[in-house]
RNA sequence: AGCGGGGUGGGGUAGUCAGGAAAACCCGUCGGGCUCAUAACCCGAAGAUCCGUGGUUCAAAUCCACGCCCCGCUACCA
């Protein structure tokens, strides 16, 4: 037996959880976890909601309420998704609690008590309007070298580092007003100290993940500085030291002490408060499950917090995952894109999310949420292959025989698929051992489809007739084949194993059951009526807000040629950034010049199928206001490519969109803006604007 | 700007670290088989200059160099 300590990347409570969260960092985690208890190896798993910070202050000012009022909310909200979907965790806390509290105190004085956090004079950014201190990411100004917008300690532009006095006209980004530099005192962790040790540390790390290791020692051999790790806020936990009243302990550093005081947390629930200590201080192997972003938290100042306080486990491996994509672009609040928890859990089965997420995970780069291929998966492979042959063998036996059926009369076939079976399931577990989650459930679907080879081949439906014990055994593989099945799903897809097992007539759940347990002969169970596992989705009912499916985009005007047979129309081409190079027929030569429009940036309906106008191919179309007839342009100011959209629409755009279909989507103006339901089209940047004056009610086409 | 990841048939991905006979899988397309099963399953076929150029090698998707193009990160969006 072994003991696995599992850490997953603490969701922030400041929104509901999203796809990427749980592509990232909670299901591989779960996966790993239910894998290594089905092992009958001693999982602690744990995690929570990291409620301080900032952005939770300010969300809660924005809304008018107390930031307990915000963290309640979606702390709540993550707890019954987290059920919902099937994450199963020792424990999962949250760090605006007591205890969590108590522990982090007791954790930063230690560290204080050896030395490794100091205090320090430092100037920064104080708004008078907002009495406050401003984070570094909410000053906004100007860089000095290259003159583009700068946001706290880096130019956006150029990317330089930027001390707080060289910025130019900062403005306070919460009230616009300006703010002044202060001076004001924080604490310091000596992050410096523990280059060598991290260093030291590292040396037999070759198993980690390559972009994991290598990222961390660049930033290693860049040079840790230390951090400041207490801010000038309410919100928090409290400094344990006088002359620090008005002040909190910095949330990154609250937040992966978080892993400590959940462990502590729960074995004082268990009412075994040191039972913690057989995780921490005693052999066992810490995974932290977490995305991209989150890795150096992970790999050198968690690791070197715990080399500061001493005598606790230190990572043993770090898988961190890359981002999962929506339809090609990252999961962005601000930009409209995203699909959160809460609404696929009203629409999906969580085991169907779970699914796709599980063959679609970004273990090595960056993969992409696409609806089609949610629904091909889902409809190709987890109903027709995997569900499939699970209820094809189900049926056919209990309807034939009611019982698991013995196996009496074999041939060679037989036992070339269980050793196949077996090899599969065996490479499950070691894939998710290695964490490589991908190639374990893609294993599971191969089992499947051998089943149905085998059940093809085998045809007992024609043994049935005339060799009724031959059937019986041909269906006695078949169940065996369902029961493996059932095991290496477990991990993956938990609701669905246990139905599997209630169907093979078990009472128990297969969750207390052992993996090895697969291989175990069949008893005579008597078999349930199978009811099909899932069921085929379709895309148009998915996307049911006709807006969702456009996909608008920013595009700069390149070239303006007119069209050879019309004497309306250009050819226009244009510059859709990621997209590339579009050329479109545009009906607006009666109001516009060749020469004003080259360098506009317009609105693109990108996905519009692409029709022939008069002999000239277009791909896609612009946005205009129909003001009696007159064409009257829509214009952007987002970076070319990028999405144009009303916020609070999830953006789901289909592949390709008829013209009829999108005249049903009514825009109109009002007040030089766009409208649809209440709210007006934006892109990144604001609002767009119609290019001139038309009367509001003036319909968008 | 620096750093990291990536560019593989029409789409989505695997394979690349340890170079080798037919580049794997799912979808889509075309043809066939089966009829137990959720019109599901199974078999076969077509379809790839493995981003480009040059190099190392008996042998390169894989190693090296240069270039092009995407994406991300740069320390609080997973």
């Amino acid at each position: 037996m072994e003991r696995i300590f599992i850490g997953v990347a603490w969701p922030y409570a400041n929104g509901s959880l999203h796809l990427g969260t749980l592509a990232g960092c909670l299901l591989p985690g779960d996966i790993f976890g239910r894998y290594h208890r089905m092992k009958g190896n001693a999982v602690l798993m744990v995690s929570g909601s990291d409620e301080h910070g900032t952005p939770i202050t300010l969300t809660a000012e924005k809304e008018g309420v107390e930031p307990k009022e915000i963290v309640d909310r979606y702390h709540e909200e993550h707890k019954k998704n987290l059920e919902e979907l099937g994450i199963h965790f020792e424990n999962f806390t949250r760090t605006s609690n007591e205890f969590h509290k108590n522990v982090v105190k007791d954790f930063f004085l230690r560290l204080y008590d050896k030395g490794y956090i100091y205090p320090e004079k430092m100037k920064a950014f104080y708004c008078e309007n907002c009495a406050r201190f401003l984070p570094d990411r909410y000053v906004e100004g100007i860089c000095p070298y290259c003159k583009g917008k700068a946001r706290g300690d880096q130019c956006e532009e150029c990317g330089k580092t930027l001390e707080p006095e060289e910025i130019l006209q900062p403005k306070c980004k919460i009230c616009g007003g300006k703010p002044t530099l202060k001076e004001t005192e924080h604490l310091f962790f000596k992050l410096s100290a523990f280059e060598n040790k991290l260093m030291e540390w590292l040396k037999n790390k070759h198993y980690w993940r390559d972009n994991v290791l290598n990222f961390t020692l660049n930033l290693l051999k860049a040079g840790l500085k230390d951090r400041a790790i207490t801010r000038d806020i309410e919100w928090g936990v409290e400094v344990p030291l006088e002359g620090y009243e008005n002040k909190r302990i910095y949330v990154w550093f609250d937040a992966v002490i978080g892993y400590l005081s959940a462990s502590k947390e729960w074995a004082e629930k268990k009412g075994m408060p040191d039972e913690w200590k057989k995780w921490w201080m005693e052999e066992a192997k810490h995974y932290y499950f977490l995305a991209k972003d989150n890795i150096p938290f992970h790999t050198i100042i968690w690791p070197a917090m715990l080399m500061a306080h001493g005598g606790l486990n230190l990572p043993y491996d770090v898988p961190a995952n890359e981002y999962l994509t929506m339809s090609g672009e990252q999961f962005s609040k601000s930009k409209g894109i995203g699909i959160w928890i809460p609404n696929m859990l009203k629409k999906f089965e969580a085991d169907v999310i779970r699914y796709y997420l599980s063959i679609n995970m970004p273990e090595k780069h960056d993969t992409d949420w696409q609806w089609e291929d949610f629904v091909a998966k889902n409809n190709n492979e987890l109903v027709a292959i995997y569900g499939n042959f699970i209820h094809r063998v189900i049926t056919f036996a209990s309807k034939n025989f009611g019982v698991v059926p013995p196996y009496t009369k074999g041939d060679d076939l037989d036992a070339r698929t269980i050793e196949e079976i077996k090899n599969n399931f065996e490479e499950v577990g070691k894939a998710i051992e290695k964490c490589y989650f991908k190639e374990g459930i893609k294993r599971i679907m191969r089992m499947a489809q051998i089943g149905n080879q085998y059940m093809n081949r085998v045809e007992p439906w024609k043994l049935l007739k005339d060799d009724e014990e031959r059937c019986k055994s041909v269906i006695h593989i078949c169940l065996k084949i369902v029961k493996f099945l059932a095991v290496a799903s477990a991990p993956y897809m938990p609701k669905t194993a246990d139905k599997i097992w209630k169907m093979l007539g078990y009472n128990d759940s297969i969750h207390n059951r052992k993996w090895d347990e697969a291989y175990e002969e069949l008893e005579e169970n008597e078999l349930q009526k199978p009811v099909p596992l899932f069921n085929k989705l379709n895309l148009d009912d998915i996307v049911e807000e006709p807006f969702s499916k456009l996909d608008l985009r920013v595009a700069k005007v390149i070239n303006v040629e007119n069209h050879p047979n019309a004497d309306k129309l250009y050819v226009m081409e244009l510059d859709v950034g990621e997209l590339g190079k579009r050329r479109i027929v545009a009906g607006i030569k009666p109001w516009y010049e060749k020469g004003e429009l080259i360098g506009k940036k317009i609105v693109l309906l990108a996905n519009l199928k692409s029709a022939k106008i008069r002999g000239v191919l277009s791909n896609g179309m612009l946005l205009a206001a129909d003001d009696g007839g007159k064409a009257v342009l829509l214009i952007a100011n987002g970076k070319e490519g990028s999405r144009v959209y009303i916020e609070g629409i999830e953006g789901k755009p289909v592949k390709e969109m008829e013209y009829e279909e999108f005249r049903k989507i009514k825009m109109a103006a009002k007040g030089g803006k766009v409208e649809y339901k209440g709210k007006f089209l934006r892109d990144e940047t604001g609002e767009i604007k119609i290019d001139g004056v038309v009367k509001d009610g003036s319909i968008i086409r």
